[in-house]
DNA sequence: CTAGCCTTGACC
DNA sequence: GGTCAAGGCTAG
């Protein structure tokens, strides 16, 4: 049986105070030194690290299931159980089920950055619903048919998700265990004060520290994401999941999908993903509010506080598309959330509205959620596995972040997924590699005492590019210290590799996808005023990494013909070129794109 | 519309 | 028969 301790009769109501929402990530500080003999890529695989001795784990600590004392992540209630694929409180299941089923369409009047939590989540019911989405609820476990009763098709996940969480709490306690209460007045149970198992990934090469206090505070909070963050299987392949990604697909829900081509068909029913209730905003055409909010982004550039509800500038009056998404409203009007509109946003963007890179910030993901996918990948039996399956979670992601961005969510299905086959391998190595310079990443990364250092998994494993890779890493925090790269450089790489039609994978030449790279430029020289994008301090490192990208595609590719990847279709898929369908071919040269950026190429010290 | 409580029914 | 995640009902 399994335990969970709830009280049925009244899931919500009691008690103390609901804290704040999960949403709210501790500031960490961390002091990442890398330190010569091998650094981040020090390659090692070490058992039995963090791994802690039953024994040393208190009974009770045993018994007791992340329901009981945890809260829900989308408003920070009292969690009633699984719904919809996630552990929530019950009035936000409510709230979702409503939503889903009734089609509802909601638009935030602020800046999509409304807090959601127990006290406030009625203000803004669009600001809840797509906490609710990120936070991982699950439009299909609403049922069509509305048949009462039964289990859902997620019944063998939650338990399996249960007791790996159980199996998590366990590994959290720490050794010797005095588990909380004793000493930090915000402890829980299930945190420790003394030692965390983030601890035991210092290694001799590096030095990773990090205030304890601070520390608690993470860990609760990767704790909240980690009991919240259901993943279904996105590494095994049978006839039964692609029947339901195609049963997904067909609804317009993007589940973790194994095909890239399914993943963009359900673009079809967009709008049912994104509700948006339409505003009479007087000042503000469909196409410069079109798209879908994103978490903020607000922590690489704090000195920017409202990137949210710009006009993305047209990029030319022909390519700039269309009028949103063509849903037709079907419920009234919600109560308006009190915060600021787009009528008052900061002068900073009224000022630059007009470059794209800054008013393309906005749409960068969660500078958390590579640590939030990362740092909880479940146990694999080798380093290969460990850094496919977190391959292909942050893959997931990328195509997910890919497809809900501007301008290129008007290009056709085909054009987007060359688009996405060809820059995929270079986010994947911008977004671990920046994440471990901007110390979101501790220098290894592993579960069950294996330790795979950031910069392998940044490599896809390709080990034979440690020492390049280093330097650019090394580069890279020069650069930051120096402020010569923040979240607008990164802003303005993602991007450009996002649309770089030209990377070997792109079909015929678009001359939106053209437009976009070259106003991505242009607007990141203004940025960092450049005479051109050539000749801002971090281009170099973008040319480099984009060249170690090329080279860790390249690795993938002998990879998969080695056949190591049968596991990983969707990062199969990912590497077929123009084809949906997996084959063995392999460029044997580098695409075009980097020839002409080889010339440009800043040394990088 | 919200959210607390109730009913349902497949699965164990 | 118990569990628990669905949908339903309804006071506020």
């Amino acid at each position: 049986m399994e335990e969970r301790g709830i009280e049925r009769g009244s899931p919500t109501s009691g008690g103390g105070g609901a804290s704040s929402s999960s949403s709210a990530s501790p500031t960490v500080t961390a002091t990442v030194t890398t330190s010569p003999p091998g650094g981040l890529l020090d390659i090692k695989m070490e058992m039995g690290v963090v791994g802690l001795p039953q024994q040393m784990i208190p009974s009770q600590q045993l018994q007791r299931s992340p329901v009981d004392s945890e809260l829900c992540p989308v408003c920070g209630d009292k969690v009633s159980g699984y719904h919809y694929g996630l552990l929530t409180c019950e009035s936000c299941k409510g709230f979702f089920k409503r939503t889903v089923q009734n089609k509802k369409q909601y638009q935030c009047s602020a800046d999509k950055t409304c807090t959601v939590d127990k006290t406030c989540r009625k203000r803004c019911p669009s600001c809840r619903f797509n906490k609710c989405l990120a936070q991982g609820m699950k439009m299909e476990a609403v049922r069509e048919d509305r048949m009462r009763g039964g289990r859902n098709k997620f019944g063998s996940y939650y338990k399996r998700d249960r007791a790996q969480r159980m199996q998590r709490m366990q590994s959290r306690v720490g050794p010797g265990g005095p588990l909380v209460g004793a000493g930090s007045g915000t402890g829980s149970a299930f945190f420790p004060t003394q030692q965390s198992p983030m601890d035991a990934h210092v290694t001799s090469s590096t030095h990773y520290v990090m205030d304890m206090q601070q520390m608690e505070a993470k860990l609760k909070s990767e704790y909240n994401q980690l009991l919240q963050s259901p993943t279904l299987s996105s590494s095994t392949g049978n006839a039964a999941a692609a029947a339901q990604a195609q049963s997904f697909v067909q609804r317009g829900y993007v589940p973790n999908c194994e095909s890239l081509a399914a993943i963009l068909g359900s673009s079809i029913d967009y709008s049912y993903q994104h509700p948006v209730k339409h505003e009479p905003f007087s000042d503000y055409q469909d196409q410069f509010i079109s798209q879908p909010p994103l978490p903020d982004y607000a922590s690489f550039t704090p000195q920017i506080q409202y990137a949210h509800m710009v006009p993305v500038p047209p990029l030319s009056s022909s390519s700039s598309a269309g009028s949103g998404n063509g849903s037709t409203r079907s419920s009234p009007q919600l109560p308006m959330c009190t915060q600021p509109t787009e009528k008052t946003i900061d002068t900073f963007y009224s000022k630059n509205t007009h470059n794209t890179v800054v008013a393309l910030m906005q749409y960068m993901p969660n500078d958390d959620h590579i640590a939030q996918r990362l740092l909880y990948l479940h146990d694999r039996p080798s380093a290969t596995e460990y850094i496919m399956s977190g391959a292909e979670e942050l893959l997931n992601d990328f195509i997910n972040w890919g497809r809900e961005s501007p301008y290129f969510n008007k290009l056709s299905n085909e054009d987007q997924m060359s688009l996405l086959r060809g820059s995929w391998v270079t986010i994947h190595v911008m977004d671990i590699t920046f994440a471990a310079a901007l110390q979101k990443l501790p220098p290894d990364l592993g579960r069950g005492g294996k330790f795979i250092p950031t910069g392998l998994f940044a490599l896809l494993g390709n080990g034979k590019l440690a020492g390049a890779w280093e330097a650019i890493f090394n580069r890279i925090q020069l650069l930051m210290s120096d402020c010569q790269l923040d979240g607008t450089d990164i802003t303005a790489m993602r991007f450009a590799s996002l649309f770089d039609d030209d990377s070997g994978y792109g079909r015929s030449s678009n001359a939106l996808v053209h437009s976009v790279r070259a106003s991505i430029f242009q607007g990141w020289a203004e940025r960092r005023s450049a005479a051109d994008h050539t000749s801002i301090p971090a281009w170099g490192v973008y040319v480099t990494l984009v060249q170690l990208a090329q080279q860790c595609r390249e690795y993938l590719f002998d990879e998969l013909r080695s056949g190591k990847l049968m596991a990983y279709n969707l990062l199969r898929d990912m590497l077929v070129m123009n084809s949906n369908h997996l084959t063995t071919a392999i460029p044997t040269s580098r695409p075009h794109a980097i020839s002409i950026y080889e010339s440009e190429l800043v040394p990088v010290t």
